[in-house]
DNA sequence: ACATGCGGGACAACCCGTTACT
DNA sequence: AGTAACGGGTTGTCCCGCATGT
């Protein structure tokens, strides 16, 4: 009877991630999660209240710990916080590849299942540290910048060994925002 | 009896850009872009043939102004290429902004409705020109940073003077780039 | 400008009769019949009043047809009545042989089209006369029977001499209906 | 909480044959099959894949026969088939009444319908044995001449003993066939 | 006897597109 | 050029019952 020794919420929340990073949240029926792991729709929605608790949870990690970190910057002096910011979002957005392409794909989608229930966040506070707390224009614009070149360097990048993406991302990063 | 001076067409083309880089594609339904103009459905599909349809003549001028900038590229010898590159590429960015921000809210989407219609294309091709044609790992990796600096920073400084966001922006790519 | 001599009015009808007994009459719009011809929906529906007008006026010859042959048998004798409506069925079907194809293809939906605009009607009056105005079963049967060899008869032998298909047709129906 | 005893899946192709064989299969809608029924249109396409599904599942077991008995009529000596042919014509159209209406009310949406999923099939196989093999176009004549007495006869007489009307439709066909 | 896990069946609200008609 | 009314079809969600293991 034992077709899968996963258990099958986590099966679930595999072919979700994979399904919404590659077709989009609202390009993924919850009948095409279903059928890729092989259960009814209504066992899917027995595991989770509703699509977006799968995008939700999907994210709850990241979200986490880009919350942790922004938390941890704020104690950070401010010629200090740009440099600690980048080492910072390099290190999550390495450890949350899939879920970084998932968010690359379906900004709108996301942001706006957001909202209810929680889920993403608005990226002002880690822009307005990799800024150095600075509100000048310039300043915020590299902060985009240095933001957009760690994201989709990540997610460009997936298949080179981690360390030396890391060191690649920080260094670009600190060049864009003209650190050191 | 003229309510709106502005040809009903083009009205529904600004709304629907507005719509899609706001919900994006998917999350927009040709009722919602009807409703914005304050005309019926079938008045819209009057127009156009299908929410596609839409799409890729909203997308034309800025794939147009792509493929132009690749094709000069390709004439340009190796250790200059991606210099020229990130000009033309801030360039782009600048007099497309919307249509940037569409594409960034709704990769998935937008790259799904592709292929039918000859919409969209590949990165592949500026990604190349800004590594400076090389294949190694550590300068596409560089690539794809430029490109996200380049594309996030047009998109999240809509409100800052033209030129400085010109010069800010390859100056930063350049920096990514490690050119001069 | 004259680029057909044929009055648009005609050309109309006559793409309108050859696409309704191809696809049926509910699965042409008229659409199809403007293009088929060359003009505008509005043109078309500048020279008829409504879809269902066109059919009305396609179907009236045969329908006038078919009321002044019943009329005309309504004072034959008893014993040559049925004779006689076989003679006029066959004269009447290979003088409209497309207007029974139609008729033929979407018995549904031209029964459901009449009604408001008193296009086609009931079967019953000649099904008495083939009977021989009787009203036992088996009578019945053998004129619902008749009717069916004449009219699929002359619809499944379009490329065939009309006289010959005449002889064939009466002689056949006169066989079902026993009659000499 | 049962309002119906019959379980809907069976309830709803019921109502259907019902249907189209009334107003045709393009003029019903599958909110009109659900409204006869009582459920709604979505339940009604969870039960079937789409309206032609609908359609092929309920010409399915006519179309088998059809099917079986041309097999069976391709071993059968040329002299004798013609007879053979009738016979099991007559057999086929009295089991399958309401399903003979159905196809003759909409020949040409039935027509289009098919050929993706494998519907109706052409009539020539039984034609030919109607005309004994043979090729003559007065052969062909009367053999469409007998189908049409067939189906029409069958169709037309619905309220009378299937027996009686058995025999009737058999000595008709005959006749027109000229056999014996 | 009861909770957990799961499937069949049903449905409201849409969505995109078409049609006859103005 | 423009529209109301539909057309077929999908989606997220829900209800109820059937198995288990406890």
């Amino acid at each position: 009877m034992t077709r899968s020794a996963a258990p099958l919420r986590q099966q679930l929340l595999d072919a979700a991630l994979c399904l919404f990073s590659q077709r989009g949240f609202r390009g993924t029926s919850l009948q095409d999660i279903a059928r890729e792991v092989g259960c009814s729709k209504a066992s899917l929605l027995y595991h989770f209240a509703s699509k977006e608790a799968i995008l939700v949870e999907l994210l709850a990690p990241s979200t986490a710990g880009m919350t942790e970190l922004t938390d941890r910057l704020r104690d950070e002096p401010a010629d200090r916080v740009a440099a600690r910011a980048v080492e910072g979002l390099v290190d999550l957005v390495l450890r949350f590849r899939r879920e970084i392409q998932l968010l690359l794909a379906e900004v709108a989608d996301v942001s706006a299942a957001r909202g209810s229930g929680g889920g993403t966040q608005e990226p002002e506070p880690i822009l307005s540290c990799l800024a150095g707390r600075s509100t000048e224009p310039q300043a915020r614009l590299r902060a985009w910048m240095a933001l957009g070149a760690i994201t989709l360097g990540a997610a460009g990048a997936t298949d080179q060994p981690t360390e030396l993406v890391r060191r690649e991302l920080a260094a670009g990063a600190r060049r864009v925002l003209n650190l050191t």
